[in-house]
DNA sequence: ACCTGAACACCGTTCAAGT
DNA sequence: ACCTGAACACCGTTCAAGT
């Protein structure tokens, strides 16, 4: 069929204004979400807006200044607890689960975040309000500054760690390859993995249960003794 | 001058053994410790053992194969302490130090082996040693398993925070702005983070001491109150 | 068997041109 | 001003061909 059109036929020129800086993180995000960092291109975010692949350079410069404004639009997004007088180890600990929350249910944002310097009002609002509940669990100035840090760095790592294995776990007859290698571990030579395989494979599959466990261990032993469920 | 040839004149056909999957791999890490994981191309590997694009591969079924290969030998290179009849938390120290050094010094080994599962088997000894550790360190089954589990994501999440905070610092002028950007903030918005500010800048540059503060703390909290320096 | 260049289907981005 | 396609310099990889 020789006169056959083209399957899909090429697109109307797009209304003038149909496209702003707004329209474009949305479908930015959503492509993100949907198929990783690593498949996110200039080509496929124009093709999800319905418009030719420059149109997207009228507003950004490019693609690395659309990720700098996803990575940031996503950081507004933590939710910090309304300010408690209580006890500072919880609010921390809240502060530490809205930052992991926010990089498990966008895996993206730890690719996009991860390398850049944070400059969002936002951010720094995070940080100013960890820092000021550290002091006031007692820690001094240069206590506080290393235990914040190593909080960010562990819930980093933590959110890093189950996004990607997620990810490879998905992928098809994973999961029975890992079982399968797992059952063929000699005992003798791992005695201690062995052993214990079956609670490693349990505690992987407990969503945040894992990084609480991490988490209050961490707090217990950056800010002393204090028993606290 | 119409007549001058090529600044590189075309590369006399490789001779033919002179390529080997040891030899592609030296050259791989060479160009992934110098530029990073996202700079390593096959051409450019090609080009850095002075030979044809397509030459390597023969010796590998494409770039997956060369990076999973590349972090297996990075992963055979962690030196575990010997097995020492002492108190367990010193030798959890010294594995974790070790993983921790071998992604500092090779940050390219982070990218390469966040996604991927590990299985060799120098990374099996490792996980096993831990997990006895654990269970030396009085630990139950489950408790093991979620402590070596927060250990490595603490472990991983502080080496990729270095890395990458590194990267963007060695920037031109990266460091000024950061400085300056500090120097504006409003004491009156953010007052902890401003008066902690030197702390913070502080202890950044520290090297290992950073990630030892938050490995401490760390085992501190999931092993139990022994103090021990 | 091992190494080669040409070619294909991608990518981000520049550019000159349309409206 | 905003949107367009063609073109450029990349990328990983397939393929048929050289040695």
């Amino acid at each position: 069929m020789p006169s056959t059109p083209p399957a899909s036929p090429p697109r109307r020129r797009a209304p003038r204004n149909s496209l702003n800086p707004d329209r474009i993180l949305d479908a930015a995000l959503t492509l993100l979400d949907r198929d990783g960092a690593e498949a996110f291109t200039m080509r496929g975010l124009a093709q999800q807006l319905g418009v030719g692949t420059m149109a997207v350079y009228s507003h950004f410069r490019g693609k690395d200044e659309i990720s700098d404004a996803v990575a940031q639009r996503l950081l507004d997004t933590i939710e910090l607890p309304r300010e408690g007088s209580g006890d500072p180890r919880g609010e921390l600990r809240e502060v530490c689960l809205g930052v992991y929350r926010l990089f498990t249910e966008h895996p993206s944002a730890l690719e996009l975040l991860a390398g850049r310097p944070l400059r969002g009002d936002d951010a720094i609002a995070l940080i100013d309000r960890m820092l000021a509940l550290l002091v006031r669990a007692g820690l001094g100035p240069q206590d506080a500054a290393h235990a914040h840090i190593a909080l960010m760095q562990y819930t980093v790592g933590s959110a890093l760690w189950n996004t990607r294995r997620a990810r490879t776990l998905c992928q098809d007859g994973a999961r029975d390859r890992v079982l399968a290698k797992i059952a063929a571990l000699d005992a003798g030579a791992y005695p201690a993995l062995v052993s214990l395989a079956p609670d490693l494979l349990c505690a992987r599959n407990e969503g945040t249960g894992q990084f609480e466990y991490g988490l209050d261990g961490l707090l217990r032993g950056l800010l002393g003794a204090a028993p606290q469920v």
